[in-house]
DNA sequence: CACTCCCGCCAATTA
DNA sequence: TAATTGGCGGGAGTG
């Protein structure tokens, strides 16, 4: 273009001289172009062949400046030409030359050519996608505006976009480092961890925005407010010094974009609408939100989308809802990165769960490798991206009116999230300040790793710990209780993935996560033969536990609850742990993993410890449990004071929810039993649904006999390698059934178990699928449930609220589905939303972090699975 | 009129 | 203190 625009200019000039010959200015001839050449001439074209000069040209000619400047020369021309066809010739140029011409109206009239996006192209023009390596491009900033002939004001819009993706770096004033897209997959994998975590909870929160909003607003207001929208992932990559970074304020674009992006990645549809971006991104509570502010905000996100669709990383598109259309991005590009993006994009739907869980799962070893595993954006997981495929389909498909439900509940989701993140990030930075870890990423888990770091042997050992990690690095307290919310999301996908490992006989949970289990179906006898079992089912505790316990009472000192009592503690911690593993990571990344890696087992002494804490896990693991888990565990910690809370009462949900926290504190017991290892068994682990009932699922948890799980027997070691394992034979029948049953049924039960022991334990949930619960529920819920087992945990979570929870909680991918389904049914969205409401509300209101507690209830929302709700609310029937 | 989002003032930060 | 960054919002272009 450039070039065209010198010839052009070139001509021009001379032909001032030229001049006049209309006849050949008009003709086609090169030569018209000398009556532009004029204005050429007068502005002084320095040096025309120089280079930089011709840049210079160029750059003027594209501003509007210049062209002023040049219409106004032609103007003149006219006179000193006289006849020839000044007037005209202006016309004519843009008649006849076409080059000269279309250059010129291009960058006059066109606002479109001076958007945003296109110059973000030409920058991105000019440099490789993947540089060498070796090689480093350095970016000029000034040499660039000059180059591009903008301000550098718009560069530094493009650069601050670019640097929240890693894709630059600043090296010194107006210098910057380009590295390419080779880490775009890491920082997005990043981003969706952390993503997850913050929003994940969110969105499993959705409804409860308000109640979260209510809650975290005040706390942020208070406290955090300024602060909080560190940015999340500063990745600035390991470099530590990336703190000192932080210039100026937040720099609220590149943590904009970053948090945009969280949104993509986390969000179910891989849909985002302005207007929930805008929400979420404003901090505070929406709530307070001015509309000026908002405004404000969609004017960045527009900054932002166009660069980001220069990337071809989005692409605009328009969401049916309710209301009306709205604007929205949708995430074009890659989706599920474990490590690596590859992972998974590949991963078809259907493998995705499984796919999605095994890489995550990966991804997360090897960041445990790394060493700051512990933050371990592990946590982020992949739960979520299972739902990928789902998500994909739907997103692509905005008109229909499942994505549209999506929409809605992604929005709400995030708003929730939004929230919830907030409360999060409050707790990251105090982590944070706190544990000062850096990670190579500094996300925020980062901060909460340093609670983590207290278990050493988890983290080393598991994946799970590390998930774990991730949890509580967020907010630490807050972690804890996030934890839940996300756990059972996680556990539902993992859930799916692991549970339902094909391959093994057993089902493994994500140690995070933990969870669940499934089988089968047998709803009765478990209990039998789970002689023990009397302890609530801490089943996945006992995986978890094994890291809980330092955990755990990290987090119960700073979350909440009170972990000390045993009783309680075990709860609190279970829901810390929950939440943690739950949170984030946890389903996701424990399903797989676990099993495979041998080192499980190894370690399990180590996880036997946490065993106990595991319980709490239990819960996450059933989505559903999980949800109810966390809910109870909320409650516990909260004790589900607030009432609130439970705005729905019409769905099940929440009143699952109560009911399950009930169960864990009232009667409701641990559905599982726990055994603990005593004797010979000491490895293993044993858990029984108790109650597992599946059909009880709804709570019934109390409903021991349902379960027909025999028990699962998990050697605590290998719990604690694995959260949980089941026997998949059980499940035979199981799997189906239990999916969607399942989770609930596991996750009723682990909350009440959660309770108790420590050990590790394991579950069987066969039962827990109850059928009951699961086929309605599923049906309905599977729909939606699919995809939300795809669902990346957080997607679930939030999506969750919609309706997969349950469904996705077991996230399995095979089995898990169908169960599901089931659960999900019950859950139905929109139920699910009420449901999750209250649920959060009254986890919440116990949860002293608002993290917890939005990490609660998204499990809840979550997993919410219909089950949940049933535990909900017969258990708190509260309201 | 609503959606986009360019443009550039001017404050915060840095050198 | 000057220069660099970048928040911010008016208001214009577009459909």
């Amino acid at each position: 273009e450039n070039i065209f625009d010198r010839s052009r200019m070139a001509p021009k000039t001379p032909i001032k001289n030229e001049p006049i010959d209309l006849s050949k200015q008009k003709g086609c001839t090169p030569e018209r172009n000398p009556i532009t050449p004029v204005k050429i001439i007068d502005r002084p074209q320095p040096d025309p062949w120089t280079p930089t000069a011709n840049l210079k040209m160029l750059v003027s000619a594209a501003s509007p400046d210049m062209r002023d400047r040049e219409k106004k020369k032609e103007l003149f021309r006219p006179i000193e030409n006289s006849e020839q066809s000044d007037t005209p010739d202006s016309l004519q140029y843009d008649i006849v030359d076409d080059t000269t011409v279309d250059e010129f109206e291009k960058q006059r009239p066109s606002r479109k050519q001076k958007s945003l996006g296109l110059l973000c192209q030409k920058f991105l023009a000019r440099y490789p996608n993947y540089p060498l390596s070796t090689e480093k491009t350095t970016i000029s900033l000034d040499e660039v505006a000059s180059v591009l002939g903008v301000e550098r004001r718009r560069i530094y819009d493009i650069v601050n976009v670019l640097e929240s993706l890693h894709l630059v770096s600043r090296v010194a004033k107006n210098q910057y480092c380009w590295h390419g897209r080779h880490n775009l997959s890491q920082t997005l994998k990043m981003l969706q961890e952390a993503g997850e975590l913050q929003y994940g909870e969110l969105m499993t929160f959705q409804h409860k925005e308000q109640d979260l909003e209510y809650k975290f607003g005040e706390r942020k207001k208070e406290t955090i407010l300024p602060s909080q929208d560190r940015p999340l992932l500063d990745f600035s990559e390991p470099d530590c010094s990336s703190a000192s970074a932080n210039s100026r304020k937040d720099k609220s674009l590149r943590i904009m974009s970053q948090k945009f992006v969280m949104l993509f990645l986390v969000s179910k549809t891989k849909i985002v609408t302005l207007d929930i971006a805008a929400k979420i991104l404003i901090e505070e509570t929406q709530d307070t939100v001015d509309h000026s502010k908002f405004k404000t905000k969609v004017r960045r996100l527009y900054d932002i989308a166009n660069v980001l669709t220069s990337l071809g990383l989005i692409k605009k598109v328009h969401v049916t809802e309710e209301r009306g259309r709205k604007p929205a991005f949708k995430w074009i590009g890659p989706v599920e990165f474990s490590g690596k993006t590859d992972e998974l994009r590949g991963n078809s739907p259907t493998s995705d769960s499984l796919p999605g869980t095994e890489r995550g799962a990966c991804a997360r070893y090897q960041i445990c490798a790394t060493g700051k595993q512990r933050f371990v954006r592990h946590t982020s997981f992949n739960g979520a991206q299972p739902c990928e495929g789902t998500r994909r389909k739907v997103s692509s498909e905005p008109n229909s009116p499942h994505q549209e439900r999506q929409d809605e509940y992604c929005s709400k989701m995030i708003n929730l999230a939004a929230v919830c993140r907030q409360k999060i990030e409050e707790d990251t930075r105090w982590v944070a300040r706190n544990s000062s870890i850096t990670s190579p990423f500094s996300l925020l888990p980062v901060p909460g790793d340093s609670d983590f770091c207290v278990n050493p042997l988890p983290q080393a050992v598991f994946p799970v710990a590390q998930a774990e990690v991730p949890n509580l690095s967020l907010p630490t307290g807050v972690s804890s209780q996030a934890p839940h919310p996300s756990t059972p999301a996680a556990s539902k996908t993992e859930n799916g993935k692991a549970t339902l490992v094909p391959n093994q006989p057993f089902l493994c949970f994500p140690s995070s996560s933990f969870f669940m289990l499934c089988g089968g179906l047998q709803e009765n006898n478990l209990s039998e033969t789970l002689p023990t079992a009397g302890d609530t089912g801490n089943t996945s505790a006992q995986a978890q536990a094994a890291i809980p316990p330092a955990v755990c009472q990290k987090r119960s000192s700073h979350k909440c609850t009170s972990p000390s009592s045993p009783a309680h503690d075990e709860e609190p911690a279970a829901k810390k742990q929950t939440m943690e593993q739950s949170d984030l990571p946890l389903s996701l990344v424990v399903p797989k993993k676990p099993f495979e890696s041998p080192k499980y087992e190894s370690t399990p002494g180590s996880c036997c410890p946490s065993a106990v804490h595991l319980e709490t896990y239990h819960l996450d693991l059933t989505s559903p449990a999980a949800p109810e888990a966390a809910s109870k565990e909320s409650l516990d910690c909260q004790e589900q004071e607030k009432p609130s809370q439970n705005t729905d009462p019409d769905e099940p949900c929440p009143g699952n929810e109560h009911i399950s926290k009930e169960n864990t504190n009232q009667p409701f017991q641990p559905q599982y039993l726990y055994v603990q290892p005593t004797t010979g068994l000491s490895s293993f682990n044993f858990l029984f649904s108790a109650y597992q009932a599946p059909g009880a699922i709804s709570l019934a948890s109390n409903q021991l006999p349902s379960l027909s799980v025999p028990c699962v027997m998990v050697p605590s070691a290998a719990l604690a390698s694995f959260p949980l394992v089941c026997s998949p034979s059980f499940t035979s029948p199981l799997s189906p059934v239990p999916d969607g049953s399942f989770s609930a049924a596991a996750s009723m039960n682990f909350s009440m178990s959660s309770l108790a022991s420590t050990t590790p334990v394991f579950i069987s949930t066969t039962a827990m699928v109850t059928p009951k619960v699961s086929p309605a529920p599923s049906v309905d819920l599977q729909q939606p449930a699919h995809p939300a087992l795809h669902l990346s945990p957080v997607l679930t979570r939030s999506c969750s609220a919609v309706k997969l929870d349950s469904p996705v909680c077991v996230g399995h991918p095979v089995t898990l589905l169908k169960l599901q389904q089931p659960s999900s049914t019950p859950l139905t969205p929109k139920s699910i939303r009420p449901a999750h409401h209250e649920a959060f509300f009254k986890t919440p209101g116990s949860l002293g972090d608002p993290v917890a507690w939005k990490k609660n209830e998204g499990n809840q929302t979550r997993s919410a699975s219909s089950v949940q709700r049933r535990l909900e609310i017969p258990g708190t029937s509260p309201d």
